[in-house]
Formats: structure tokens, sequence, C-alpha cells
DNA sequence: GTTTACGTTTACGTTAACGTAAACTATACT
DNA sequence: AGTATAGTTTACGTTAACGTAAACGTAAAC
């Protein structure tokens, strides 16, 4: 098992965000470190859970949806019932970022259209600067 | 050519937003409606934007974002250097939007492994009821 | 001729997601 | 002892992206 055990500067220093935020996302019930006397101490899991949030974040998720998504990964110790929904959940995600999916493969398409036009409208002798660094 | 003319309400009703959304929008100078008389009257440009602006939002962009990459879109009038410059900013876009298509795809490989978690914890019976809807 | 539907501007209100500042505590060097 | 470093709580401030309400114009419908 590794260190397990992260201040509260120190996830905020590998992730980049402020001890603000973390005290924020706590606060909205999104983390919950363990206390050491009065300073917080995040174990790996929290340190997870935080990855989690930040990936969240950049697909447009809210904290909220993000928190949602979050308990779905975890220990599901719930009956029959609430495992069904769960699995509703999961197909209702599923279905979102599907969709998002193919908008980024059109928006890719749009930007690989334009920039071909602008690679032709550049003289010949321009394009080896300034053309593809894709693959 | 098509109808190419629609109202404010046209055009919130097509897309479910508000018209003080879509004032919001040209005051931002995310869209630039013609006028007729008082009245606003937007081109199929103008809501091709419109789609392109929802799009943006639905993968994370701010409006700030949207409006540069449908900048990005549009008929380039420009010069040697603001071409090289526009093939910079896609693909620092592109670059973007295929990391987020990664995550995206590790979300969705999470998702996949709690549904056949929870699959696997659900009796037999009941699973052609709970089951897959995927493809 | 007035009600209904649709449009306008102006302006203050709201929510999410933090930023920022103040005032305080607890170790940890020097 | 003093001060730097890292932590805490409390609370008001800020920005983006609209919501909501007021007060008004205009043109068709009854």
């Amino acid at each position: 098992m590794a260190a397990d055990s992260y201040s509260i500067s120190d996830l905020a220093r590998e992730f980049e965000v402020t001890t603000r935020t973390l005290r924020f996302y706590e606060e909205k019930g999104l983390l919950a470190p363990v206390r050491s006397g009065n300073s917080r101490v995040y174990s790996s899991t929290d340190r997870v859970r935080l990855k989690l949030i930040l990936r969240g974040k950049r697909l447009g998720f809210s904290l909220d949806e993000s928190r949602d998504i979050i308990t779905m990964y975890e220990p599901t110790t719930g009956n029959l019932r609430q495992l069904e929904s769960l699995l509703a959940k999961i197909q209702e995600k599923r279905t979102v970022l599907e969709q998002r999916r193919k908008e980024i493969d059109s928006m890719l398409k749009d930007l690989r259209q334009t920039e071909s036009m602008c690679l032709e409208a550049l003289p010949k002798r321009s394009r080896k600067v300034a053309g593809r660094a894709g693959s």
C-alpha cells in the first residue's frame, strides 16, 4: 500500500487547486477527510475521488453530478431494488457520455475541415512551418 | 435555400432555451441577428452558431471559449500570420478535445465496470429485467 | 377598441463554484 | 522568545450565465 495519507496542501499542489477548493468540496459532501486533531488528513481514496471530481469538471459536469457519478462507483451494499436503480442511472450517464463523445468527434471534424482550408490558403512555402502537428 | 429566417421565439422553441438566453448571447457578442424594425431576425447562419454554442456548452466550454471556437470556423480573410495563428489555435483546441475524449472513454470504462459488478450481484432471475440496454 | 400574442429595454435577483480576507491555533525552527 | 509555516473557521465578495419582473410598443383577432 502507498503512502495513503496526504495533507490538504499536498493535494492542492498535486492537482493545482487551492485549499479553499478542497474545503469547499468537503462542505458540499464530495470529500470527507479524516481529522488528526484539527487538521484534515486525506486518504488515497480521497485522492481518487478528487481526481474523479476534477475529471467530471473538465467534462462539463456539475459538482452535484460528479458526486452522483462517484457514488455509483462505490461498493453498493444495496438490495435488489437499489441495484436496479443504480443500473438505470448508469445507463443514463452512459447515454449522455456517448452523446458527448459524438459531439466531440463532430467538433474535431469541424476543426480538421477548417484546418485544411487554412492549409490550402497558405502559400506552399510556409507549410512546413505552420503545418500539421497531428499524429 | 431554406426559410433562412427565424424569430427569437422560433429559435427559443427549437433549441429549448429562453428568449432571455438568446438576447444574452447577443449581448455577449455570440449572435448578431438583423433587425426588422425593432425585432430581431435570425438567419440560418445565426441558427448554426446557436447550435455550436449549445454544443460547446454541453462539452463544458464557456461562452467565451465557444465564441473563440466559432470564429475559427468562419471565413478567414486573414493574412499569412493570422492564418498561422489560427492553425495554432486549432491545434490547441484539438489537443483539448482529444484529451477529453480520452477522459470520457475512461469514464465509460469505469461505468461498464461498475455495471458488470452490479450484474454479478443481481440474482440471475432478475437480469433480463434490469440488464443491458446497451447496443 | 381592447384583449392577446409577441416583441422590446432596463435592471435587479439568483445559483454554482469558488476567491479573498480576517482572526485565530498549533507546531517548528532559530 | 519570536517568527515563520501550515492549518483552521467565519464570512463577505466575485464571476458566469442566465432568471425574473416591470414597463412599454405593435399588430393581429375578436
